[in-house]
RNA sequence: GCUGGAAUCGUCUAGUGGCAAUGACAAGAGACUGUAAAUCUCUCGCCUUCGGGCUUCGUAGGUUCGAGUCCUACUUCCAGCA
């Protein structure tokens, strides 16, 4: 099992540890979205000092290249990918939700590699098979997702989820018992959309599983995501970590689900937002290709300590990206990649010194004036 | 000086009698949430009550219902010959 240390509570909120494997995470913790085993403009030097605990690669990614017989060979993702700290993988789940021509039946997930067209298909024993040789401290179970109002499609795929969550759950340890290891971590998916019958329903049949923490997926906005993470996070048990997966381009998303008792997060937003200019600060995101800031020489964020904000300022940020410089998405991802996981690390020490409400009520009015 | 050729939005460019005029770049703005994202969208002559109105394709004339497109002259540039 999984060791779940909280040393702190407050509400539904709490700060611990949780201990892989590959080392500790200190919760609530941002986790680097590093799709296909690297977090895209950055190195893991890079990740390491902007502060990353750790970082979450994808399965369906890694699956079409470069094969997950090579990392395995390669001594598994920690190793292959110079990354030496806790390691998540996402099942490929999300995959069955967002690429086109993809056929879902009960055996699993029928796709066309996006890269030359090749047929394959993921299903929940083979997601797991897969994650296994990829070899990260945790996986995630095979889930369908759905983004639909109509709640009989979404009931459907919710309890094809619980369904393929049995077969997960009994292929892993299959795979723990048969390779003689227990250092490998799995958690079940919560689903059920915007309806929190459906979510109260998932979380109470995630909960039954012997399984070593939870993620909690499907959610695309942050309207109503409080209450439905209310409602689930009262029905999971502490004692074990949860896992927001996909949110936190908003710092609302992270404070909410921080406040509403999520242990990790991972969202490839501040990265991708990065590359297209767009940068947090303090007062909110802004667009630094913007004609304004030709001559603007402040730092981007003043009050933020890293490698980009400290040495450059927003005229040279600005003349980087106009000029299409490599340097520019490199400099931005620092920055917006460290821009959240201090946050979150912010939010982890204000719940450990008893001030998550005033860290909370002072950040949200400033970025959201 | 002669003979050809060429002049269209900031730049390059399409255009061969129905045109406010093609495409690219540049410029201006927006989007992005378990990454088919170094991506995508919108604006880009002026005005507008969004119906439309007005002024544009080197300059000035002309032919035509209608001219960026045909004709004449001029200006500038390019190539070849002197």
């Amino acid at each position: 099992m999984l060791k779940f240390e909280i040393e702190k509570k407050s509400g539904l909120a709490r700060a611990g540890i949780i201990h892989t494997p590959h080392g500790d995470i200190k919760t609530p913790a941002f986790v680097g979205a590093a799709t296909r085993a690297t977090v895209k403009a950055l190195t893991m030097k890079e990740m390491r000092e902007l502060g990353s605990q750790a970082i979450l690669a994808n399965t369906y990614h890694l699956l079409l290249a470069p094969g997950t017989d090579l990392i395995k060979k390669a001594g598994g993702l920690a190793e292959f990918s110079s990354w030496h700290g806790p390691t998540f993988t996402d099942s490929g789940g999300f995959q069955i939700f967002s690429l086109p021509d993809v056929k879902i039946t009960e055996n699993g997930a029928k796709f066309k590699s996006h890269i030359n067209g090749d047929k394959f298909e993921m299903t929940p024993e083979s997601s797991m098979q897969a994650q296994w040789a990829i070899g990260a401290d945790i996986h995630m179970a095979f889930d369908q997702l759905a983004r639909s109002e109509n709640k009989k499609d979404m009931e459907e795929a919710m309890h094809r989820t619980h369904r393929w969550l049995d077969r997960c759950v009994e292929e892993h340890h299959r795979l723990l018992k048969s390779n003689a290891c227990s250092e490998q971590y799995l958690y079940a998916v919560v689903q059920g959309g915007t309806f929190n019958d459906l979510r109260a329903e998932s979380a109470k049949y995630s909960a039954a599983k012997d399984v070593d923490g939870f993620g909690i997926g499907g959610v695309f906005v942050a309207d109503g995501m409080a209450e439905m993470l209310q409602t689930v996070n009262n029905i999971l048990p502490e004692n074990k970590p949860r896992h927001l997966l996909g949110m936190g381009q908003e710092p609302i998303d992270l404070i909410l689900g921080a406040e509403n008792g999520c242990d990790t997060f991972d969202c490839v937003a501040p990265t991708r937002m990065a590359r297209n200019g767009s940068l947090y600060t303090l007062d909110g995101r802004i667009n630094i290709k913007n004609a304004k800031y030709k001559d603007d020489f402040t730092p981007l964020m003043p009050e933020c300590d890293c490698e980009c904000c400290k040495n450059y300022n927003k005229a040279y940020l600005h003349h980087l990206f106009k000029t299409d410089e490599i340097t520019a998405k490199v400099l931005a991802s620092i920055h917006n990649e460290h821009f959240v996981v201090k946050l979150v690390d912010n939010i982890r020490e204000s719940i450990m010194n008893d001030t998550f409400e005033k860290y909370k009520n002072e950040f949200l009015k400033r970025y959201y004036k």
